[in-house]
DNA sequence: CTGTTAGCGCCTTCAA
DNA sequence: TTGAAGGCGCTAACAG
């Protein structure tokens, strides 16, 4: 099946390649005759023509691609931003090229080279850590450069992001109502601005009712399950009384946590209440459920494709940041707790 | 910024482009002097050169591109075969243009027809359905399809798959072993091959042991939450007696018939045992954690990744499909189940 | 080992 | 409204 080009079209239609490809081209469908646009139409049927968006981007200078680079395809909680870019790009004809960091820098340096090499219209990055600034920025020079989830403040790279520390707060705030005072959190890596965010949000709102919190002098080296464990394992070991509660900076992380306590006979909620971060999907499944800090992935997904559309068609755009408020999902691992005597 | 091109690097190391090019080519650097070599990519280096995979795309009529289609991202049980794919691509050079179907034929026709015209070297499928079968055949004339997950019996197009009417018997075997006489099954959609495989394998086994499964009159629309949820109150609907355990199609239907139960005040696993299908992760923390029969999601990706680079580098291979063994897993949905009296 | 030549398939001037 | 011409950036033949 040898492949059917254009110039194949134009010659069945009897007309110029040239006239083939405006009749063809809805944007400039007007530019034909109408009659001359259904004969090309018609030839390109018979002949089942199909488009070559290589040949065409290469001339155009633009690909309908975009990148998105995610730091963990196994965290469940980027499935809803991926979905959420996905779904808003379909009815552009746009695609996604997908890419994943695993949080290492040298990873994302590629991921970008090679992003930038394919001549993706815009990426949109949920995975950049401070250390990565330099290479987004340079990024930045050859594509538009979106940031989800994670921002870096002060580099000026347009974001779509959440109030982690109001995220922080609220956490703080609930568990103080439920009576808490004892308080611990496990820390997500310091060069994230999510957690940096949750941090600080976290401890402020302890600090305002004069509570110090508990924590281990060490940082999860990446946001995943095995990290909370062994922060949780940490913090058991190193201080004679546990905590009746802990803030843990996401989900998995809390899971993490979970087990440590387990395997330490503590059970949640009953002995420590455990709060996470995301409202990542089956948090409400668990055992026990989770209580979290709903970030609306498939939002900030939607979002961040939006503001990408709106940087490729106007280079000039100053890409107005975002940041999307965070809301408390009380469950009962934090309601199941109860001070005790 | 003007984008630098391989002229400019050419002219700024003294040489054509064509040597300029090969130089910079690893699988052709053998063939251009040494010195040749190291002033070109000095000059690319200096100049920041960024060679245009568009354009050689076009040139060399190979995008190093590959298309993964999936039903639905929502799923957490896509999550490690996507993953699988792209872990396994990233050493080849090789990128991922990620599309979802959401199960609808016409989006699996829009989305084939997209990855035609972009020339992916190669698409893998996870989202076949019977009614695909033509669309899927009309694209292999294009490029290599590899299944994945769900394959087309008799259409003769490789698949990476697992053993699902084996999964269905053992999932059987396992409700028979603990004491189960009234069963009951939850149906995927019948045109998808994975679950005609299970409802299959499971009936069979239980017909072995004389025993007609209990069914409702329907099968899911598409294999979600929503779906078990409404198959299992149709179900307890329909019958007088409630079955003591329960087989549905995938994990998320489980979770749905999960919530239909309790909704009636039987709860799970003391009056009626659950039983899944995938080992989604998460699964094994959930309220109960589900029994279930593990589909090995980053192994089938890892392999349909590497069958479809085969088949491309060799566009006459066969493509030996694959079928991998099924492994219960059993978890407290069923183990807490005790007969009564 | 290197340069020359000729496109890959399409689209966009420019002219008619 | 259509055609002619040129080139996007790169690389594969073919000489030399």
């Amino acid at each position: 099946m040898p492949k059917v080009t254009l110039k194949d079209v134009a010659a069945r239609a009897g007309v110029h390649t040239s006239t083939a490809s405006r009749a063809l081209d809805p944007a400039k469908g007007s530019m034909v005759h109408e009659a001359t646009v259904a004969r090309v139409r018609a030839a390109a049927e018979e002949l089942g023509y199909q488009g070559d968006a290589v040949a065409s981007g290469l001339r155009r200078g633009r690909t309908n691609t975009l990148g998105i680079v995610v730091a963990d395809l196994g965290n469940p909680f980027i499935a809803p931003v991926v979905r959420g870019v996905e779904n808003h790009l379909d009815g552009r004809g746009l695609m996604a090229l997908i890419a994943e960091t695993r949080d290492e820098h040298e990873r994302m340096n590629r991921v970008l080279r090679n992003l930038a090499a394919r001549r993706v219209d815009a990426v949109i990055v949920t995975a950049a850590r401070s250390g990565d600034e330099r290479v987004l920025r340079k990024a930045q020079q050859q594509m538009p450069v979106v940031l989800a989830v994670r921002h870096l403040p002060g580099s000026g790279i347009p974001a779509i992001t959440h109030d982690d520390e109001r995220g922080g707060r609220l956490a703080a705030e609930h568990l103080l109502e439920h009576g808490h005072r004892r308080i611990a959190q496990l820390c997500g890596p310091r060069d994230i601005s999510s957690f940096r965010g949750r941090a600080a949000g976290f401890r402020e709102r302890l600090r305002e009712e004069g509570i110090e919190v508990i924590e281990v002098d060490d940082t999860a080296r990446r946001p995943i399950l095995l990290e909370g464990r062994r922060l949780m394992e940490l913090l058991l070991a190193g201080w004679s009384e546990a905590p009746t509660a802990v803030f843990a900076h996401n989900d998995l992380m809390a899971f993490g946590a979970l087990q440590a306590l387990a395997g330490q006979g503590l059970s949640c909620p009953q002995h420590v209440a455990v709060i996470g971060y995301n409202d990542t999907p089956m948090t409400g499944f668990t055992d026990p459920p989770i209580t979290t800090v709903r970030l609306p992935g498939y939002e900030v997904g939607r979002m961040a494709a939006d503001l990408a559309a709106t940087l490729i068609d106007d280079r000039e755009h100053q890409g107005n940041s975002l940041s999307l408020p965070p809301v408390l999902v009380p469950r009962n691992s934090t309601l199941g707790w109860r001070a005790e005597g």
